[in-house]
RNA sequence: GGCCCGUUCGUCUAGUGGUUAGGACUCAUGGUUUUCAUCCAUGCAACAGGGGUUCGAUCCCCCUACGGGCUGCCA
């Protein structure tokens, strides 16, 4: 494969969803593994539903994913002469026609097959009419649509992913390449646009797969060169239903939201409906150029499953230096940890990334070295609390004070005391404690917590735990 | 209805004409760990059904079922 284009082709009718990354994705990988372009093309024709912020909202998602396209964007919408003068040409060498049979007559044709139980076809009425008599209707004003003429025969073409696709022309229909109004119809302008930007291989989801014979027949029609196809099977929710606005969420933005990095969002979904024929899987996006090849992808659909996002989220949470999460922590939130000093939030970094799947978690948990006093939870506080730990934190928080050298082994020191002293577990000291100083039950080493957050603010939170009590 | 496509643990997936059908996620249990998380170990769990072909089919062929797509003057 020699300097492929190729191209991804979204409708801004709506955000990025997360089977259009997927597509996206594929495409990227495929041209930047064999040094081709990936372009983006615009299908913005549905005046009725096509709105600008989409334009703007997929193209964020897509820099954000790092999914960066070459050369300018291409607008559909611009190619409207292009289209136009196309069909003309199809009028021109015969391999189209004006059609005149009206919508009303063609629901009321398609309404009696259906009742008839026949398989419908659109009547070739106006396949072959003489100009004169094609004149004679247009001069009557009558509305025509711009039908191809199917050609005997059969279409077949070899996909990346499906192989061999045949599939008999006469099943195809003179379908329509421009409406009544004169606008093109889609299966003629994808044709048209992919070809004019000379696209080698279209990659596309496979709801597409059944439209693919009538583009081929377009290619024919026009004299343009046939690019290979490959189709990505669908992406389904975890009802086994085509992923929608109905499922939990579909929109890439909202993944951003939820703490996952483009590292992990290209893992995850590269994973589905593709193998890496290893055992590997955590890949950062060169391993995935390197690796990703068309023979490994599926061909049946994949459910979404946040649980394994998750855990790939965590795997690479915990391979990234404390660098380049705290740029991801800055993407997310520009004000985390403002006005504290970099050495400190490291070391909060440090402490929690371990015990994080997501930015997100990792940002609130990073809340409890933030401030002074803590808002406590009661339910927990019962449950912490009884006479015997609230002695506990007072002797805690008294022999805190007398410390001298704040290092870890004094504080371990304090806890080792403090065992003795009550005879009970370690854990006994350290739960209370734990509640007392991060208000929460889990979390960071408490010796690594309390280091950390220093002497006065562990006793201001142990003296406003004392006091909530 | 017609055409096209698909069907291996709950999920993502390996796999071969003869395998104890493998891995990963999830879940369960145990261990490590001062908590949590990690980590380790163990376990649960699948070839849609029926016919062929064959000495032998998860694998090849056919049918059925189920699911999806297309069948629009949507894209």
């Amino acid at each position: 494969m020699k300097n492929p284009s190729v191209r991804f082709a979204p409708s801004p009718t709506g955000y990025l969803h997360i089977g259009g990354a997927r597509t996206a994705l594929f495409n990227w990988l495929f041209a930047r593994q064999n040094n081709g372009k990936f372009l983006l093309r615009i299908e913005d024709t549905d005046l009725e539903r096509s709105k600008e912020e989409y334009v703007d909202q997929i193209t964020d998602a897509l820099k954000w994913l790092g999914l960066n396209w070459d050369e300018n964007i291409i607008l559909q919408s611009n190619n409207n002469d292009r289209h136009q003068e196309m069909v003309d040409k199809m009028l021109e060498n015969g391999t189209a026609y004006r059609c005149f049979l009206q919508k009303d007559e063609l629901d009321k044709l398609r309404k009696e097959s259906d009742k008839k139980k026949v398989i419908f076809r659109v009547p070739q009425t106006y396949r072959n009419l003489s100009s004169k008599e094609e004149k004679k209707l247009i001069d009557e004003g009558k509305s025509f649509t711009v039908r191809i003429k199917v050609p005997d025969g059969e279409t077949e073409f070899n996909d990346m992913v499906y192989g061999s696709i045949k599939v008999q022309n006469k099943d195809l229909d003179d379908f329509i390449i421009a409406r009544s109004d004169g606008s093109p119809t889609y299966n003629f302008v994808v044709a048209v646009d992919d070809a004019d930007m000379n696209i080698t291989h279209v990659i596309r989801g496979d709801d597409h797969l059944a439209n693919t014979p009538k583009q081929i027949l377009v290619y024919k029609a026009l004299g343009l060169n046939i690019p290979i196809f490959a189709h990505l099977p669908m992406i389904l929710g975890s009802d086994k239903k085509r992923l929608s606005k109905r499922h939990a969420a579909t929109n890439v933005q909202e993944y951003k939201e939820k703490g996952f990095t483009p590292r992990v969002i290209l893992n995850y979904l590269s994973l589905l409906g593709w193998n890496p024929d290893s055992e590997k899987e955590i890949f950062d996006q060169n391993e995935l150029i390197n690796s990703f090849e068309f023979k490994q992808v599926q061909k049946k659909s994949a459910v979404f499953d946040e649980k394994k996002l998750l855990w790939i989220s965590q795997q690479h949470l915990s391979e990234m230096s404390v660098r380049d999460l705290m740029n991801e922590i800055y993407a997310l939130n520009p004000e985390w940890g403002d006005g504290l000093e970099w050495d400190y939030l490291k070391e909060v970094i440090k402490l929690i990334k371990d015990r994080s799947k997501t930015i997100t978690e990792i940002t609130s948990m990073s809340e409890i070295f933030f401030k002074d006093k803590l808002e406590y939870d009661i339910d927990l506080l019962n449950k912490t609390f009884n006479d015997k730990s609230i002695a506990i934190i007072k002797d805690f928080q008294s022999t805190l004070t007398s410390i001298e050298d704040w290092s870890r082994e004094e504080i371990e020191k304090i806890f080792e005391d403090i065992m003795e002293q009550h005879e009970v577990a370690i854990g006994q000291v350290m739960k209370p404690v734990r509640v007392a100083i991060s208000g929460i039950p889990f979390g960071p080493g408490i010796f690594d917590l309390i280091l950390l957050l220093g002497k006065e603010i562990c006793q201001i939170r142990l003296r406003h735990a004392l006091s909530v009590i």
